[in-house]
DNA sequence: CACGTACCTTACGTTTACGTCAACGTAAGG
DNA sequence: CCTTACGTTGACGTAAACGTAAGGTACGTG
């Protein structure tokens, strides 16, 4: 019998996470998450040699996997990331901040726009295909399965 | 006096468009929208050497521009054209594509969710940042520009 | 007729975002 | 003591998406 993983805490009593563990959990290699260390987009405790995440961690990591799907360059991320680090900071540096911000609101304002309008064309396809089979099983039988190999792909 | 554009004209009295006119148009070098060509994403027509773009392809533009916007690479664009061009073709075929459909569906749908959420937070820091510098500008006086240098980022 | 402009091809270079070894350390368990 | 699991640091490899010459063709114009 395995046994429960010990879940490892911290000195103050807070959860840590090893590489590993988010690795598991973001679906993410080893590699690419050292690779998010080597471009600064992490910085995680140490214990000797090894690496110690966090809430914060694990938090940018949650933030890094979605800047990720919505097609954001790491760079891009690591900026957006200062964003939510920000709350302190000179008057200029907030300043610019928030510039940074209304810039990345109208990049993804534009992208929610085309993800709805690309939602919608796909709909209209997905049901011209349905209606399209629907008439060919009306014209002849029932059967249409395994008449043919798939095809490659 | 440099005179209007021509605008090309087909046998079919079809308007019809140069990579540069295209290129003008996307925002795009001649080189990617020759790559996309390469690629496979585009055929134009040839007037000699030279490609001759039409309605579709302009379409087809304005998809596979889409799709970077939304992150997708060049092949994952290209399956996606073929959704457009759909239509036709066997009861097997018009069964993939329909699930091509809905897998490109599901995605979406995560990624607009993606960008609803992110956006919300977004707007939230932009809150925050207003809050802080609108207490600033109260505690102290009107002025704060040019007081410090930027820091470094 | 030389020049500019717009197009072409071929081909190597570059950046980003990791993959993929290699070689090694360490702690737990049989 | 040996193995296994999990971690570490280099360092080189690679796929995607173009950039960037370098050199050639074709057309219209001063």
């Amino acid at each position: 019998m395995p046994g429960a993983a010990p879940l490892r805490i911290d000195s103050d009593g807070q959860r840590t996470y090893t590489i590993g563990e988010l690795a598991d959990e973001f679906g993410l290699t080893l590699r690419t998450i050292r690779h998010y260390e080597d471009e600064g987009l992490l910085a995680p405790a140490r214990d000797g040699m090894n690496r110690v995440y966090g809430h914060r961690d694990r938090a940018r990591l949650v933030l890094i996997c979605r800047g990720k799907r919505l097609g954001f360059s790491l760079a891009d991320i690591k900026e957006f990331l200062t964003l939510y680090d920000g709350s302190d900071g000179q008057v200029r540096q907030m300043q610019h901040l928030q510039a940074l911000t209304r810039r990345r609101v109208s990049a993804l304002e534009r992208q929610l726009a085309d993800v709805q309008q690309t939602l919608a064309e796909l709909h209209r396809i997905d049901a011209r295909i349905t209606d399209h089979l629907t008439q060919h099983l009306r014209r002849h039988g029932i059967d249409e399965t395994s008449t043919r190999e798939d095809k490659n792909l």
